[in-house]
DNA sequence: CGACCTGTTGATTCTGCTCAATCAACGTGG
DNA sequence: CCACGTTGATTGAGCAGAATCAACAGGTCG
């Protein structure tokens, strides 16, 4: 479900924390207009031709994989002033789905150019991220991973305390490899314990961060 | 332990599947003696400035983590004709060390030039590789990251139904987040479903290539 | 209002971890 | 050459954490 629009983002109201490279990466890239994607709406699937990149102007997307038996892991959310959508071959190995409605636009490049130079440090971030989550999947238990993921998001979002969650129970356990009420439980305890309070279900205080991090560290 | 060697490795006994865009990130690179460094011998460490690319001549290499408690998440495993080194900063975020003794070239730019273009496929393809062991650590039970991990090192060897494994059995339980003890009781399972053989400690023959692909796809 | 979706909570099960003993391979020194 | 220590691998017993199965509550949207 693929909504076209003509809507320009007001670029005073561009993300708190505009990943560097990007702006200079737009300004190589062909102008494009900010395509609207509404809940769940797909962005690309696994097997389909890998082209452009593409830079989350607003709202939030979830990237996954499927196993054969259907099980899905979650490999990265992205927010606004984000970019995604690097493949090493031609064809997309992920799914690419909006949460909740997101803008997106679509980075092609205007020529060869020297748009590896702008990629590369972006694609090395995106290693970078990767890896991490690597040894939260790998090594840390269900409490631990919850504390890292609730600590990534709130630096990424630089709303102090308040941690905004446009995603759902589901989409944070496939993220964590967890199941969904293992991240209820979890939460549940760390509001008992008084490490944060559920002020409502899509959003989370931070009363306690140096609790958080002795957790996940 | 960093031993200079001036022994040039001969291109005819190249590893089976160089990486593409290796022979061109080498000519763009400042010539390079090949250095030996011992088993276990750190070849970079968490902490330290970033600099070079690390061509492996020869031998195996471990990329890893630790946590604050001691516990080890090995990210990759690099063999021969394999890059490592990509770093988003400007300190290395993980320990790199030999295993079983490795020849390792460093690979540092010649000039600005124009190395972006070739990193970045070999960057992209470390992100894929990490993306794909996401999927392995959150949604893989034990034997099906045994079967996963078998056949990837089968595909990087081109050696048939044999396969090396340099490693010990705790690096491959901090590369699959188990212990190794798990990894132990699964090879056993493993050799009494007749899926795979162990002619010795080292090494492992597959007997069901169907059967390994059954377990993790 | 009712159907559906999402989230919470409880009871039970089970996979993989922890702790522990044993064994094999290897190197060293008497 | 053999006794000894060390390191890595295997195997067993018991346990714990997270999954599974199940019931139910709250919200939303037609």
């Amino acid at each position: 479900m693929l909504v076209q629009t003509n809507f320009r983002i007001d670029t005073t109201t561009q993300p708190r924390s505009v990943q560097p490279n990007v702006p200079s990466l737009v300004a190589q890239s062909r102008p494009s207009v900010v395509a609207f994607f509404a809940d769940k709406a797909p962005i690309y699937a696994q097997g389909a031709p890998a082209g452009p990149l593409y830079l989350v102007e607003f709202g939030a997307v979830r990237i996954y994989r499927l196993t054969a038996d259907g099980r899905r892991q979650i490999s990265a959310f992205h927010f606004a002033g984000e970019v995604f959508g690097f493949e090493s071959g031609d064809e997309h190995q992920f799914f690419a789905e909006s949460i909740g409605g997101a803008g997106i636009r679509a980075l092609r490049p205007t020529s060869a150019g020297r748009m590896a130079e702008s990629l590369l440090p972006l694609a090395l971030r995106s290693l970078s991220r990767a890896q991490q989550h690597l040894l939260v999947l790998g090594r840390q238990n269900a409490r631990e991973k919850m504390a890292a993921f609730l600590l990534d998001l709130s630096e990424r979002q630089e709303t102090d305390r308040f941690i905004d969650l446009p995603m759902q129970r589901n989409d944070i356990a496939d993220y964590l490899g967890l199941t969904f009420e293992t991240v209820s439980r979890i939460l549940r305890k760390l509001k008992d314990a008084e490490t944060i309070r559920l002020p409502s279900i899509k959003q989370i205080e931070v009363l306690d961060f140096a609790g958080l991090r002795a957790l996940c560290k």
